[in-house]
DNA sequence: GCCGCTATGATACATTATAACGCACTCTGC
DNA sequence: GCAGAGTGCGTTATAATGTATCATAGCGGC
């Protein structure tokens, strides 16, 4: 999903049918680990717990949803305690807001590949991260020519996805 | 702002120094009236009152800030009020929602023309809506790409507004 | 040991948004 | 005029989401 140096123009964002989650987990969690390697920063046990729970849903998970599912020995996290791994799982792109949820999806990108562009089922709720150099490119050149200094673009397509999408074939 | 036919790739979507807010605003209120007419919908006293202080305040507001500013003769109306009458001026596109602030922009543009593409400055909380055709079109073929069936883009570029970059002339 | 730093655990609180209900008004058909 | 349907208003209560604050624990450096 992530290695395929621009043979199509997507690939598949959403998980296909056959789609090893376990694997996909697994691996972007071992990614996870690099990067905090790479800046310096601690993957604690909390902020573990909530990437991987947020790595096995595949689809973004609001705030309380998480504290519902940590599950820690009977008790539960306090809210704050989530908001503070989102945040930090954020600030490393290990995970993205999807703002016109209120939820949060895992990053499984690459690191430098993630685009900041995502495709909201609005009726099945599921989300994919896709490219957008193109989108990015246009946002870049409209702030431009407002005179607005670019820091960063967050685009959010609503839709239906290929599941839910009426008999599109 | 709205009627120029394409000379400058952005008419200046953040206000000018000289800009005549109270004639900006009549100007929309009256584009709003026709737009009601036009959807056989009622501007009621309610409605018009929050669009009003949308459009004086020119920047994005909160729900409860508008329950703050909403005179009513010494009362104040309950949040379901405003939230109903954002839901209706949303719904014909007469403000717009800012995501990513939870807050609520009126929408001067002219009924066809307004884009849903947002420069959101960060320092000073300033949003200028601008025309993002060629974003709405990598976004519609982004989504073509993923078989996603496409309904809506919402883009939110945040950084820093003309007045508030630094000393960028 | 002691300091400075970071992350945690907990409580309380702030902010944003919706549900539910009954009333008032308007329009329509009779 | 009047019943009935439809829409919007005003109100109360409550849900959902997000932060502030503070004390504590652990860890590395000196």
């Amino acid at each position: 999903m992530r290695k395929e140096p621009e043979k199509k123009p997507a690939p598949a964002p959403f998980p296909a049918a056959g789609h090893d989650h376990r694997a996909c987990a697994d691996d972007a969690l071992a990614r996870a680990d690099e990067t905090c390697a790479r800046h310096g920063a601690q993957l604690t046990d909390n902020r573990r717990a909530v990437l991987r729970l947020l790595l096995q849903s595949h689809r973004p998970l609001g705030a309380y949803e998480l504290v519902k599912r940590f599950d820690w020995g009977g008790r539960r996290p306090a809210p704050a305690q989530i908001y503070r791994a989102l945040r930090f799982l954020e600030s490393l792109g290990l995970a993205h807001r999807i703002v016109s949820r209120n939820a949060y999806l895992a990053c499984y990108a690459a690191p430098g590949e993630c685009a900041q562009a995502f495709l909201v089922c609005e009726r099945c709720g599921a989300v994919a991260e896709c490219g957008g150099r193109a989108l990015e490119k246009a946002a870049r050149s409209l702030a431009r020519a407002a005179r607005f200094e670019f820091r960063a673009s967050a685009v959010e397509i609503s839709g239906r996805c290929p599941d839910c999408a009426p008999a599109a074939c």
